[in-house]
DNA sequence: ATTTATTTCGTACAACTGTACTAAAAAGAG
DNA sequence: CTCTTTTTAGTACAGTTGTACGAAATAAAT
């Protein structure tokens, strides 16, 4: 039997390279070349391990996708009941906030996306399952907010005046998203944090103990 | 004297068939031969109104931005004291949503130009520019719902309540106009009527009689 | 009609890109 | 050591890009 070498984690290798190029020169960067100078090998050995330059990132975004989502549930998983709720949620949506090197490029990537979004591809659906998990936690805000503790069923639509509370609240997110990622001199983490709080104190006070 | 032509007008065609271009096959084919063929010249003639790239992306900018613009104050001055603002507030914003080919090219514009807004050249003042006077339109909006009518003094920031209640409208109006142009199915236009309306209500609600 | 400055075009170059094909290197099995 | 299969590297091709250079076409002025 001749070397053998573990193909899920050279993926990841592979991947990790790509977005160690893309925070550094920007995802215009992105090419199979470049990658591989990144990484140190020639372009033919990317091709052992994804056959076409879509595969690739195909691969490496899902990856992208997946450590922000570990990351978001990990936190939401830490909730306990009767603490400062719109503090503790501050904190939840700064978890997605461009507020550092890795997050800002993760945004960046987020944001070059949204222009792919209506190719129907790969690329395509895992936007969209993006949007809807996005949507979920903005669920969970809304119903912590309402009823003291956050509901089972966010994956189902909530009654409509809780489902367009939650759809404004991921729109306003969306917003902050890309003013702080585009505009970082005026959208500061200090104002960030202040439009984030004011929000939820606003959404708080249209929703709490009516549920 | 030889043939003389009209060379501001030149300029405009082709800023038009870059346009034209980007609407039809996205912005990724936005090249100087292809601007060259929709223009049914060769790029060598392009090379005569601008000497590189750079120039005819910022000149072909500075008139999106431009007409995008003259379409908001249109109706900015067309405001009528004493008629539903809110109401009317919302066909301001929507004034600068994704509702049509036409407008939703210039918001794909108008986000892919958000990456290259760190790089510090002549776009990215564009963009600095085009963010102030949506800022100020949004002072419009919040004066005009907290006083009965707008202030003139919109070039300024308002005191701390109204300028935080006038970025909080910023971010959910470019959160808005994110996810119209990615998420068309989802965004529907009576979906973005609905959240915009809803919005400006409670806007309302707060800021109104408490100036 | 000739001159002349402006506007267009054709060609060409160097630097990229993704991808295909073939040869070399490497390392476990016999 | 030898074989064999996986993994890497090298080379090459066709396509794109921005830009430079020089020659043609054009139309107004004389």
């Amino acid at each position: 039997m001749p070397r053998v070498v573990d193909h899920e984690s050279r993926k990841n290798d592979i991947a990790g390279a790509l977005w160690r190029l893309a925070e550094r020169d920007g995802i215009a960067a992105v090419s199979v070349r470049n990658v591989a100078k990144e990484l140190g090998h020639s372009p033919s050995s990317l091709r052992h391990y994804f056959s076409t330059q879509a595969e690739l990132m195909e691969f490496a975004l899902a990856s992208l996708l997946d450590s922000a989502r570990v990351r978001l549930e990990n936190r939401v998983a830490s909730y306990a009941r009767g603490g400062d709720d719109v503090a503790w949620l501050s904190e939840l949506f700064k978890e997605g906030l461009p507020l550092d090197g890795r997050r800002s490029a993760e945004v960046e990537v987020w944001m070059a996306l949204h222009r792919h979004d209506r190719d129907g591809g790969v690329l395509s659906q895992a936007m969209g399952r993006e949007w809807r998990e996005s949507q979920q936690l903005c669920r969970f805000a809304v119903t912590s907010l309402a009823d003291g503790a956050p509901r089972a069923d966010v994956r189902d639509a909530l009654d409509d005046r809780l489902e367009l509370e939650s759809t404004l609240l991921h729109t306003f997110w969306d917003g902050l998203t890309l003013d702080a990622s585009s505009r970082p001199s005026v959208f500061t983490p200090s104002l960030i944090d202040e439009l984030l709080t004011t929000y939820l104190c606003q959404l708080d006070a249209r929703v709490r103990n009516r549920a």
